[in-house]
DNA sequence: TGAATAGTGTCTATGAGACACTATTTG
DNA sequence: CAAATAGTGTCTCATAGACACTATTCA
């Protein structure tokens, strides 16, 4: 039996934020109530490959057309499963936060948004684990990529993207080298202009081509690569 | 059942080359006689994990003591196999291929190294697919890393290493930028000299710490990355 | 000496970092 | 006008790229 896991990301609240599902209360099930990341068996009659599956359950959880999907990595050994040696395939999704509303099954109780900073929350299986690679991998490819693009609802404008960057990579970016590395590479289309409350309104984009994800030459901070 | 392939790369004789193995010619089993990645079941009760498996793995295939070593991915999908729906984790490998003579089962005639950039081998299942991937990770990475290192056997020079990059990259690169780029990541030791033939004799380095493996802050060519 | 390869120095281009500055909105 | 946020300009620094130059070996 083939299962495959969801790592599924969005800045919500000014927080990066995992959506997590909680394991059945059923006593024969293992860690029973934990919170663990969304997944489950492949439909071996519906899902044409691992990456077919990931996206079934990505759409089943939020209800997302187009997000980013990525391959994390497998994970599988001896000691995750009270059950005995298992194997499990990982998935790794950005979607627009504020437009997703958490959903299981139509229970909304079962399924939440959990900021990922807070003290681990005791997740079932080695879920701690793959998380803490998935935040990595995460932050690591934000220094040099286009990535939380994924992570706002369009048209979206650059301070909140920087935001976005920001609150991911639990640092400060410049405002200026910011607006000019992101607007040189081109992948931004100007869609008019989102007002503010009491100040200069600013201008509105939406990603040229959702498929693409741009890799800047160089990431962010010198100190963050060597 | 769970499997784990490897994709084991070294540079022999000038080429970026792949540790192969044979099909078994046996009617029952699928693809007989081709040429397919090294791999196969895990062993649960000797492999704690997927990572201690593709370590057995590779050691029983090169002897090698101290590879490179990581995962590269995991493929699974309903057309991969004939037998029907399978998954395998794939791991990635780099070895000093000069002090490797391909064994398998004490036999060597089912293993060998063969040519990666050599139109493709026609492997079995879905492994001309996943070498691709392979050599395209191993290539984005060199760019921008110490990989090459893991393949040479130590003590090298720097124009051998030079070299490594040049076959992995198919470009040259200019032997200055390399140097000072190397050296300056302070993660070589001098151990030596070691002789040309007619000509001037170079310095020899060995690895600091094999388990360190180092990033440069951009990568070779502009080009390449955006 | 010449052939061959090892190793250095110098100049330019690019893009990040820092930071001061200007622009446009509401009240 | 002030407050607040959007957006620009300028200077410096690190490092890749190009390429000419010097150094050391053997026959």
């Amino acid at each position: 039996m083939t299962t495959v896991d969801l790592v599924i990301f969005s800045v919500i609240d000014n927080a990066l934020q995992v959506l997590l599902a909680q394991r059945p209360q059923e006593a024969n099930e293992p860690f029973p109530g934990l919170w663990a990341l969304p997944g489950g068996f492949v439909d071996v009659a519906r899902d044409v490959d691992l990456l077919a599956c990931a996206r079934r359950k990505l759409k089943q959880k939020t209800g997302v057309i187009s997000p980013y999907l990525e391959q994390l990595g497998s994970w599988g050994g001896r000691d995750r499963d009270p059950r005995g040696w298992s194997s499990t395939h990982v998935y790794f999704a950005l979607v627009p936060g504020a437009e997703i509303k958490p959903t299981k099954g139509g229970n909304a109780a079962d399924a939440a948004w959990l900021p990922v900073d807070e003290q681990r929350h005791g997740l079932a299986f080695d879920h701690n684990h793959i998380l803490g690679a998935a935040v990595a991998r995460l932050r690591s490819k934000v220094e040099y990529t286009s990535l939380p693009t994924y992570l706002l609802p369009e048209p979206f404008t650059l301070p909140q993207l920087q935001r976005t960057y920001e609150v991911i990579l639990g640092r400060s970016v410049d405002k200026s080298g910011f607006r000019t590395r992101t607007l040189a590479a081109d992948f931004l289309d100007e869609v008019g202009v989102l007002d503010g409350e009491f100040n200069r309104p600013a201008v509105a984009y939406r990603m040229r081509d959702r498929a693409r994800v741009v890799t800047f030459p160089r990431t962010f901070s010198p100190r963050g690569s060597i």
